[in-house]
RNA sequence: GGGCGCAUAGCUCAGUUGGUUUAGAGCACCUGCCUUACAAGCAGGGGGUCGGGGGUUCGAAUCCCUCUGCGCCCACCA
């Protein structure tokens, strides 16, 4: 079992700076030890939220860390108050992605694909994936991820593959599957079929080939066509220009003679072809082009194919036969070239399709597919996001969700691979026509004994399955279902009780791929949205906006950022400056800046173990802030220290203040969390425990004495203060919290902070005292008007100074007088007088605090023209606002029109300057004089 | 080509239904400090007129139009 820190500590022994590396590992024992992020159904209500699922034999990288750094944090939230939550953590087989890995690498052993049978590659890429399989998972943990480790699961288990069978056979039942020849992307290295997300359109640089055809009724006559892709020629079927093109009339239905073919085609009139592009002659290649193809079933043209999956010309007896098709658009160009019929050629910028995997140029590509109609799946999906069921963060990118799904078109589901769910469609061998869909082979067996014209002489024998497998997405897209066994066993107890889910984080690149599906999935077979919010973030870029990649070179490995600046700091830096919904530009320096808000709070923490009192039980009597403490009390191992304790009424300001900052602070954070802002959220804490606390507050408890430590009661209180802070801060830096909650006081085992209470405007109350913000404002204006005097004047920060504030009434006087300790403590060395009939010093700098004057005796120190100018610049700043003001008041119609509050604020933004004014004019006068 | 969105300090971003003293934060920058936890720190300071133009309004960073620049999504022209 591992151990908290351990008891007593000595407060002397506690290090300058924060040390994260034994202390994470440390407490990631104890989590784990304690199975805090286990989760099994019970009575509480549920919270759950399952990970993107990373590419099983992936590694970490840093858009895994912003992504899990976010989700861990509504996580661990949620878990603190009181949710029975569950984080389901597991990995994605990623057909395409894995394959392409596993091929690279018998590559290297000198195997091919080709060499090994389907069950001997699918064995090495079963070894593959369990040798590095789940490595990223582990990286996860490093991180801080709360994941319920005992539910980890792959898209390829067993149970999860069973799911992807059992839709795959209910959707073709429905009727949502069918199998067509379709023109499909095509990657000719990879050999399968891509979905349309799956090919990236990047300009290039190409060629457009003017190309003569003759007429066959007079080889002297000749019509030009334009091309980028010459090698298909061979595949032509007809010429096909615009109906209104005046050339239309004469020449459609004549026949052309395709260039180094004996062949001749039609000329036909099509509304597609573009009479400004090119020569307005379009050449027909149905088998290459989706949009010859389109044409080609309108015009009912045959069908040409003459490139191979591989990408090789297939034209026996042609020279051009199994040459590359680049290779070969080079040959015909200058074949056509020989031939006298090329043109000309023209420079062109294109967009041509390339494949996501492996980057080579798409071949469009006829071929029998299967497909998964979307469009009614849809229509509940956008309903979803419409009424407010499902809520994106940010809200933007429901136009972008919107947009495609009202567009949906059918998803090309198969793939020409092996790693992955193979299609559960049998054929009987020799008929490859007939197509039974079935669970299990003996099922098509049954099926095909009742159906096919061979009936019950058919064995298993005779079967063979389809060997495609199915898109990588057609298991994620049941992932928040499957993971609970919720496809195979619809009625279990986890998916009863965790389904829906709560949040999904996830980048926009997969809004289409995956976010889209999972709700149409969630709705067809549960009826149900499979989460309720969807949190998109950003890609990590580096500072050139360029994004991190591999390839790039551009990516800090995350664990040895977290080597350096600790998993907290990391996270920190991550979480920090991302503004939802928008990129990241990671800087290492962010990781910095969260590595010393983990200092700030531990040395925060480190004064007040080192002002600890020694006994007390916190009952002591209510004292003074800055009346310092009594004696000087030992700091000794073991001894009874102040209860830590949240005091919701205290006396003194700046008590007030703070307890009132912190109301502030809970009431922002929980609003933050609503609207998915975290990194707002992390701000206002950041804000609260750097300037707040630590700034202000602290200073201000810092005993007279210096060898004193804090009075008990206050100690107590502060103490208390500290850990409601922590409990807010604990899901952003999970680490540092809990080692500092372990030390503040004995804690059982088995006791933790990720199942403590976060702070609720219940446990702390509603913010309710403004006034009190105001009130210490008033001290702390005074006192960096004290520092900056000082500062400006290049004096010693402690410098003797005497400070005069002509109190505007008896009430005022009675405020500055309750605070005179609290400003001669903050203001070193300095004395404050505060009376209604102060008397003004001579030669002294001048201010307004509020709206009373207040001087400071320079006598020797300052330069009189230097203030005279300060003054003025002041005054001018004054009646340049009020000049603003009197504008709009002396305009009748803003009186009139403007609502009354508006026009009534603006008399007194008047009145207001008009008396600071007076006192900046009386103060420059005195100055004069 | 269609759609969506963004342009606010050197950088990254806030700025809620147009009206809290002529715009805020973090970082960076400048100056001075090893002051009873923290130099991974403390204190003080400079810096923007809200992309350009026009309009609506008593009043616009905030609404409308337009121009310019940028980003994203979709479709993809041979």
């Amino acid at each position: 079992m591992n151990q908290a820190p351990p008891k007593g500590i000595n407060p002397e022994s506690i290090a300058k700076h924060f040390d994260p590396g034994a202390a994470e590992s440390r407490w990631s024992a104890y989590w784990d030890a304690h199975k805090f992020f286990r989760s099994t159904p019970d009575d509480r209500e549920p919270y759950t939220v399952v990970i993107p699922p990373p590419n099983v034999t992936g590694v970490l990288h840093m858009g895994h860390m912003l992504n899990n750094s976010l989700q861990d944090v509504l996580v661990r939230k949620a878990r603190m108050e009181g949710y029975n939550t569950c984080w389901v953590p597991g990995t994605d087989h990623a057909s395409i992605a894995t394959e392409a890995k596993v091929v690279q690498k018998l590559r290297a052993e000198g195997i091919k694909k080709s060499d090994l049978s389907r069950d001997e590659f699918m064995e090495r890429a079963w070894e593959w994936t369990h040798e590095h399989g789940g490595v990223i998972l582990q990286q996860l943990k490093t991180l801080g991820a709360s994941c319920d480790w005992d539910r980890t699961r792959f898209t390829m288990d067993e149970a999860l593959s069973e799911a992807v069978i059992e839709t795959f056979v209910k959707l073709y039942e429905d009727g949502y599957i069918y199998r067509g020849m379709r023109m499909v992307h095509w990657d000719p290295v990879a050999q399968t079929a891509l979905s349309d997300e799956e090919v990236i359109y990047k300009e290039q640089q190409g060629h457009l080939y003017h190309v003569r055809y003759a007429f066959a009724d007079d080889p002297t006559s000749t019509l030009t066509i334009a091309t980028t892709r010459p090698e298909t020629i061979m595949a032509d079927v007809a010429i096909a220009i615009h109906p209104d093109d005046p050339r239309a009339a004469t020449w459609v239905g004549k026949q052309v003679h395709v260039p180094l073919t004996d062949r001749t085609i039609p000329v036909i009139a099509d509304e597609y072809v573009d009479p400004e592009f090119g020569t307005g002659c379009l050449k027909i290649t149905p088998a290459h082009d989706p949009n010859d193809y389109e044409i080609g079933q309108r015009h009912d043209l045959p069908i040409l194919d003459i490139i191979s999956a591989t990408g090789h010309i297939v034209l026996e007896g042609s020279p051009f036969d199994g040459l590359d098709r680049f290779e070969a658009r080079k040959a015909v160009a200058a074949a056509l070239e020989d031939e006298g019929v090329l043109e000309k050629t023209e420079e062109l910028v294109n967009q041509v399709g390339t494949s996501e995997r492996t980057g080579v140029v798409i071949e469009p590509r006829l071929s029998l597919q299967w497909f998964c109609r979307m469009e009614e799946f849809a229509k509940p999906a956008i309903e979803a996001v419409k009424k407010g069921d499902i809520r994106f963060h940010p809200a933007k990118f429901e136009n972008t969700y919107f947009h495609w799904m009202e567009n949906i078109r059918d998803w090309c589901i198969s793939r020409q691979l092996w790693w992955g769910h193979r299609i559960p469609a049998w054929n009987v061998k020799g008929d490859t026509e007939s197509m039974f869909v079935a669970r299990t082979a003996e099922e098509a067996l049954a099926k095909a004994q009742a159906s096919h014209p061979r009936g019950g002489s058919l064995t298993l024998g005779d079967l063979q399955q389809d060997e495609d497998v199915l898109d990588t997405w057609f298991s994620s897209w049941l992932w928040p279902m499957s993971v609970f066994d919720g496809v195979t066993k619809p009625d279990n107890e986890d998916i009863t009780y965790y389904y829906p889910t709560q949040h999904l984080v996830t980048a926009p690149e997969i809004l289409f791929f995956w976010v889209a599906r999972m709700i149409m999935a969630g709705y067809y077979f549960r009826g149900e949205a499979p989460f309720k919010d969807v949190v998109l973030h950003g890609i990590v870029r580096d500072k050139k906006r360029q994004k991190m990649s591999k390839s790039l070179g551009n990516s800090p490995d995350p664990l040895e950022l977290i080597a350096q600046f600790g998993a907290d700091g990391t996270r920190f830096g991550m979480i920090f400056s991302t503004p939802s919904g928008n990129d990241i530009l990671f800087d290492e320096a962010l990781c910095e800046q969260g590595r010393n808000f983990a200092n700030k709070l531990w040395n925060a923490f480190r004064f007040l173990m080192l002002k600890r009192p020694s006994g007390g039980d916190g009952a002591v009597a209510e004292g003074a802030v800055a009346d310092g403490a009594d004696a000087a009390s030992e700091i000794s191992t073991g001894a009874a220290s102040p209860a830590i304790q949240l005091d919701l009424e205290p006396i003194s300001l700046v008590d007030r203040y703070m307890l009132e900052r912190l109301r502030q602070t809970v009431k922002n954070t929980h609003q933050a969390f609503q609207d998915a802002r975290l990194n707002d959220a992390l701000h206002e804490i950041y804000t609260l425990l750097w300037d707040d606390y630590c700034d202000w507050y602290i200073e201000v408890l810092k005993p007279a004495d210096v060898e004193a430590s804090i009075e008990p009661a206050q100690w107590s209180r502060a103490m208390g203060t500290f850990e409601a802070m922590i409990r807010l801060l604990h899901p952003f830096m999970p680490f540092i919290t809990e080692e500092l909650w372990h030390t503040m006081q004995e804690r059982v085992e088995g006791e933790s902070l990720t199942v403590a209470a976060f702070p609720t405007l219940n446990e702390v109350g509603e913010p309710s005292e403004a006034h009190v913000i105001g009130d210490f404002g008033r001290v702390q204006g005074l006192i960096t008007f004290i520092r900056n005097t000082r500062a400006s004047l290049g004096l010693s920060p402690k410098h003797p100074l005497e400070v005069t504030i002509q109190a505007a009434d008896a009430d005022s006087e009675s405020f500055w007088g309750h605070q005179k300790p609290l400003i001669e403590k903050l203001g070193h060395e300095c004395t404050l007088t505060a009376a209604i009939d102060a008397a003004k010093p001579d030669a002294s700098r001048s201010t307004l605090v509020g709206d009373e004057r207040c001087f400071i005796p320079l006598e020797g120190l300052i330069d009189v023209d230097a203030e005279v100018s300060r003054l003025q610049k002041e005054i001018q700043r004054l009646e340049g606002f009020q000049k603003g003001i009197q504008k709009k008041l002396e305009n009748p119609k803003f009186v009139a029109s403007a609502p009354e509050e508006v026009v009534a604020k603006e008399r007194k933004k008047l009145e207001d300057s008009t008396q600071s004014l007076d006192a900046y004019r009386t103060m420059l006068d005195e100055l004069h004089a």
